[in-house]
RNA sequence: GGGCGCUUAGCUCAGUUGGUAGAGCAACUCGUUUACACCGAGUAGGCCGUAGGUUCAAGUCCUACAGCGCCCACCA
């Protein structure tokens, strides 16, 4: 056969990617309607759906999602060659407080706050921003191979989802699940917001712990690292059982501390120690969350001492307005002063800190919204297993039980652990924010009455001024992308999803969420199958970091060396949830990789006769046959691999069995069959190869979809317009 | 304080259910005007972290220990 023209010459990723993309998606293939209709997909197969984890509108994509990317696509395009329903949407996520932080400081380098701006112009800027960073996204999505249905792509602020952000709101308001109370939240005072417990982050650190009374007669000593909080004591904790001390359990003390006057109760709780410090625990309310769930215990008044901007409030005039770090050494001269010391001791302390601003954490009463995780409430319509509808459950139980149940099933299974530890440790969850960017609590007031709804009731009716917590919108995520809160014909089949992919590190933020959304308003499990890839790391097993400098973009990688030899780098090597290296050189040879499929291809269609007709197949020689039950065997082991997340090992056997058996053996073994006089003997040759090519480009094409379509548009078995929908070479 | 992961060829890592070790890169030798130098043929290189145990058989299962890394936890 003739070459044409660009098949005369080695493979050029660079003039064959992009149209390739544009092809595949003017064919409109990636959206399953489409595959039904044009007749290459049953409209009653199995569905296979998955959601891209939303992408932060804070920026660009780094190799991490490269890889993300790169394996969901491979699963993507292997089911929808199986056959399957298959749909993969798109999205971003307008990542609230992430997003805002760095408009913040794009502008603080023009010298403009936020509140120059005031919130309508802020956001538009905002908006501006995310906006040209999901173009950026986009584009990054398609050139790496993504085959997303773009027709549905989503976005977790825009209208249909903030439709359904409300509608959860309202449902879980009215089942008592979200409540709005005062209480002891994660101030960050740098980023003048709460946040949520997942969002701190405790370093080590040393500080001193001083022990101490509160005056002369105070009968017992205790011992803080935050000296200056204990203005804000209302009493003093032991053990029920530390005889040192239990006669005064009940008594109370009126004291004078550091210029202000404290009511102390002495309280007994099984939370405290014995053997540390000095077994008594000054309990400040307002300033820490276990002394005020302590508090909440013993019904003990809570007195803030501290404000919004880590400065002292409601203390003594040389007090006043002062930062807590000034008034610590202040509080510790007076004690001294007053020779009320007892002793003073390095220890090792955590501090916590928020994980977006840097801001050191300060514990504060706020009045703010809350899910509770505790509290029993009707799952009216169930179809989770083991749960009834009607059931009385709690959002924890729910969490728990669908991982338990194996309802939900957890690649690698060593992640369970961590998700249950983190159930075990679950409090109730914050959900506002007094960021601007985000949704608005769908909340409004008039006076003292409140309306919790889609819309405000009427004119004079004022929103509450917070927005939620980001991960509240994306907890949706694998049912607001199919229009929830209508009943559409998606949800109907692609929900439940059939798999989740996505990093460990959002296990607890996005994964646990998303489980208890779903349970909690579908009565659904989310998804079938959760499978954790690790972090991509450097080629030294470095952290990707900026101050390392050793960031590396997947763009420029495309560019040079090709999506295909990027995405077998990425895949190659790696095991579920370990983390992978990525190394300049692997994807060098993988490059290597992509030419010499081409080049295996171009030999064989050189050799194909004029007139040939591969329906006519020749009887085979054993040789021949032995190939082809060789392939074959290959192909189901690739298929088991691919069925068991087992990516790596998929890859790595086509790419061994191509190069080095069909290439290197295979192809040289034919050599003199193929250059023979006898026209059968040529016949055979030809009519084996052709047929190891098809299916090995077949079973490549998930791995490395572009120089494998490339090839495909001269293929002589081609059944289809696109290698994408041709099937797979292993039936179900 | 609790938990998890890793430790295998010079480097980076695979090794699914236990059957006397694999890949890529690097190195070395040789070859090639005939699909591909983005090539081929070949060579060398490993008491599979340490110590025990289970087993006919262990890199693979169990126990302890060591080094490295990670996660969770507000001992005030």
């Amino acid at each position: 056969m003739d070459l044409p023209k660009e098949f005369q010459s080695g493979y050029d990723h660079t003039d064959t990617e992009e149209p390739l993309y544009s092809q595949w998606e003017e064919s409109g293939y990636f959206n399953p309607d489409i595959c039904i209709d044009k007749g290459v997909t049953e409209k009653d197969s199995d569905p296979f759906s998955m959601v891209l984890p939303p992408l932060n509108v804070t920026g660009v994509m780094h190799v991490g999602h490269a890889a993300m990317t790169t394996i969901e696509d491979i699963l993507i395009r292997f089911a929808r060659m199986r056959g399957k329903r298959t749909l993969w949407i798109p999205g971003t996520d307008h990542a609230a407080i992430a997003t805002q932080s760095k408009v913040e400081k794009i502008l603080s380098k023009e010298g403009v706050r936020r509140s120059d701006l005031g919130r309508e112009k802020f956001l538009e800027r905002v908006e501006e921003f995310a906006q040209n960073s999901h173009s950026t996204i986009v584009s990054q999505l398609r050139s790496i191979g993504g085959s997303l249905d773009w027709s549905r792509e989503a976005f977790t602020l825009d209208e249909k989802r903030e439709k359904a952000v409300r509608e959860a709101f309202k449902r879980m308001y009215d089942l008592g699940l979200i409540y709005r109370k005062d209480r002891v939240v994660n101030w960050d005072p740098k980023g003048q917001t709460t946040v949520s417990d997942d969002e701190v982050l405790h370093e080590e650190s040393t500080g001193t712990l001083y022990t101490f009374r509160y005056s002369k007669d105070f009968p017992v000593p205790i011992a803080t690292t935050r000296p200056e909080t204990k203005v804000g004591d209302t009493a003093v904790a032991i053990h029920p059982d530390d005889k040192r001390y239990n006669e005064y359990i009940g008594t109370t003390h009126e004291v004078e501390f550091a210029g202000s006057q404290l009511s102390i109760q002495i309280i007994a709780d099984e939370s405290i120690d014995p053997e540390y410090g000095t077994g008594a625990v000054g309990i400040t309310p307002a300033h820490s969350m276990t002394d005020w769930e302590i508090a909440e215990r013993h019904d003990l008044p809570l007195k803030q001492v501290i404000n919004e901007y880590g400065k002292m409030e409601n203390v003594i005039e040389e007090l006043e307005g002062m930062k807590t770090k000034d008034a610590r050494e202040w509080v510790v001269e007076w004690i001294k002063e007053n020779d009320l010391m007892e002793n003073t001791e390095e220890v090792n302390i955590n501090v916590s800190k928020a994980e977006r601003s840097g801001g050191i954490i300060e514990p504060l009463p706020k009045l703010q919204w809350f899910i509770d995780v505790n509290k029993e409430f009707t799952l009216e319509h169930s179809e989770i297993e083991g749960i009834d509808s009607g059931s009385k459950v709690t959002l924890k139980q729910l969490m728990a039980s669908v991982v338990k149940s194996g309802e939900v099933s957890i690649i690698p299974p060593r992640f369970e652990k961590v998700y249950f530890n983190w159930i075990d440790n679950l409090h109730d969850w914050c959900i506002s924010r007094q960021i601007w960017y985000g949704h608005r609590i769908p909340v409004w007031y008039k006076g003292d009455e409140m309306h919790v709804g889609h819309e405000a009731p009427g004119d004079e009716w004022k929103q509450d001024p917070d927005t939620l917590d980001t991960w509240f919108s994306s907890g949706l995520w694998t049912f607001s992308t199919l229009g929830w809160p209508e009943k559409t014909d998606d949800l109907l089949t692609y929900h439940p999803n059939s798999l989740l992919e996505t990093g460990y590190d959002i296990i607890f933020f996005w994964v646990a969420r998303m489980i208890l959304m779903s349970t909690c308003l579908l009565g659904e499990i989310p998804f079938k199958d959760v499978y954790f890839h690790g972090l991509v790391r450097d080629k030294k097993g470095q952290k990707i970091s900026k101050s390392l400098g050793n960031n590396i973009d997947p763009v420029d990688i495309i560019e040079e060396h090709g999506a295909d030899a990027l995405r077998m780098a990425l895949i190659i090597g790696t095991s579920p949830g370990n983390d992978a290296n990525l190394d300049l050189d692997d994807v060098r040879g993988y490059r290597k990789f992509a030419n010499k499929v081409w080049n295996i291809a171009r030999f064989i269609f050189m050799n194909i006769p004029d007139e040939y007709n591969h329906s006519e197949k020749p009887d085979l020689s054993v040789k021949y046959q032995n190939y082809l039950t060789e392939i074959q065997e290959k192909a189901e082991e690739i298929t088991e691999h691919l069925n068991n997340y087992r990516l790596h090992l998929a890859a790595e056997e086509t790419y061994h069995y191509i190069w080095h058996r069909l290439a290197d053996e295979i192809l040289e073994e034919s050599k003199d069959d193929l250059y023979s006089d006898n026209a059968d003997i040529q016949q055979e040759a030809i009519w084996t190869l052709v047929e190891l090519v098809s299916i090995s480009l077949r079973l490549l094409h998930p791995i490395m979809p572009f120089v494998t379509e490339a090839i495909w548009k001269h293929m002589p078995t081609k059944e289809r317009d696109f290698l994408m929908v041709e099937n797979w070479p292993i039936e179900e």
